[in-house]
DNA sequence: CATGTCCCTATGCAACCGGATAGGGAGGGC
DNA sequence: GCCCTCCCTATCCGGTTGCATAGGGACATG
């Protein structure tokens, strides 16, 4: 539905007027050298905020833009919940930018409603290709991503609540904080964490944690 | 030592010739956006590698170069080792380049001998004078790391054998294991655990498994 | 030698974790 | 409707962890 407006947005504003985008990373070199390599090769017009909250409240008085890209790791994103809420809050199309590349959270991205997933690893040509296809309102992805989707040791599927759990989990939260924290039974995040322990092949809730730090999971 | 054999070097070619300086980043967008903004901002010369072999291979080739800047994680690395490996090879300044900027990382690399260290929270412009400061012989570090040096949580120091068991930790062995592999009793380790969880400010053998990774401590 | 640090061990106990087992309810897909 | 997944709850129990207390031995430094 986002999507759809998107398009017919993207399409309205391409005979004429400029086109902008805004991208979210909080390492003000990369987002900053990216913003201006973005502004020498194409005719975008780049504006760029330095976390979630900052996007949010940018895209709130100078939206909406032909694309949003935020960074996966940085201030208030909270995992994919802060593409969420830009999704929720903006009518055109939302990507992520990612340094890591987890495997998992770009499928995750995807079903949740992105129009697209940036790994930092990708050439800065194909970068102005991505975005330039993410305007026009495809969805991008790139190849080695979406081979590594079909196989891959990583191919841990967590649910929502699952990763709020181990979220937790990776900040040294005993199941009693994390059943506070999210207001459900202690019984509950046992569950949750055994679950997830399995998924992840861990031994214990450090393991999990640990597994996930390196995985990029959260 | 080598440090002196840079600066002559730096001040040998500072009059007439080209600088050139070798920046090795394993995110494509990342290193040549970086890059692209040195070239234009610079009349430095500026290479690029994809990993730390990489980079070693090239400086063994084209070097040595006026400065190196190596990414923190990147294939090879191994933490720190991999500076060490470049400091060992090069006659030139080596500083790290870092993403998430963890304290503890910092004070090591200087430690260890390297020009810098550059997050990549730098603002553009402001990297533009760090490279030239590095080039120059200098040492930099930027203010805020500075400051987390002198307090900040990052002065923990931890006993040999603490080390062995946070290690252990953070590959999320649980006690007795831990005790069989270094051929102690249980409550040995408990103890360990205990008054390392307590220098690292932990809650747990979870927080402190993070926070020994976060801060690089193993 | 006295002091301090580090490393090890022991006992005991409360709290927590991990796992099994056994459900109920909400919502999507066919 | 039926099946499936996800989310939640409950009870029970053995194993683990966290912590306090109370030592001993090795070794270095002033």
């Amino acid at each position: 539905m986002d999507r759809e407006l998107a398009y017919k947005f993207g399409d309205s504003v391409k005979e004429g007027s400029m086109k902008k985008i805004l991208i979210a990373d909080d390492h003000d070199l990369v987002r900053e050298t990216i913003a201006d390599y973005l502004r020498q090769q194409t005719d975008i017009e780049i504006e760029t905020a330095c976390s979630l909250d900052d996007a949010l409240s940018i895209e709130n008085r100078n939206g909406p833009y032909e694309l949003v890209l935020l960074d996966y790791s940085m201030p208030e994103m909270d995992g994919l919940n802060g593409l969420t809420r830009m999704i929720a809050q903006t009518t055109g199309p939302v990507a992520i930018l990612s340094g890591t590349a987890p495997t998992g959270v770009a499928q995750r991205a995807l079903r949740m409603g992105a129009a697209g997933f940036v790994p930092k690893t990708l050439a800065p040509n194909a970068l102005v290709a991505a975005v330039e296809h993410m305007i026009a309102g495809e969805i991008y992805v790139p190849e080695d991503v979406e081979l590594q989707r079909g196989r891959g040791l990583s191919e841990v599927k967590l649910t929502p609540r699952e990763t709020d759990v181990l979220r937790r989990l990776t900040d040294g939260m005993s199941n009693k904080e994390i059943a506070r924290d999210l207001d459900i039974q202690e019984v509950t995040v046992k569950l949750h964490v055994k679950t997830l322990s399995r998924k992840l092949d861990a031994r214990n809730r450090t393991h999990a944690a640990m597994l996930a730090r390196d995985l990029d999971l959260c």
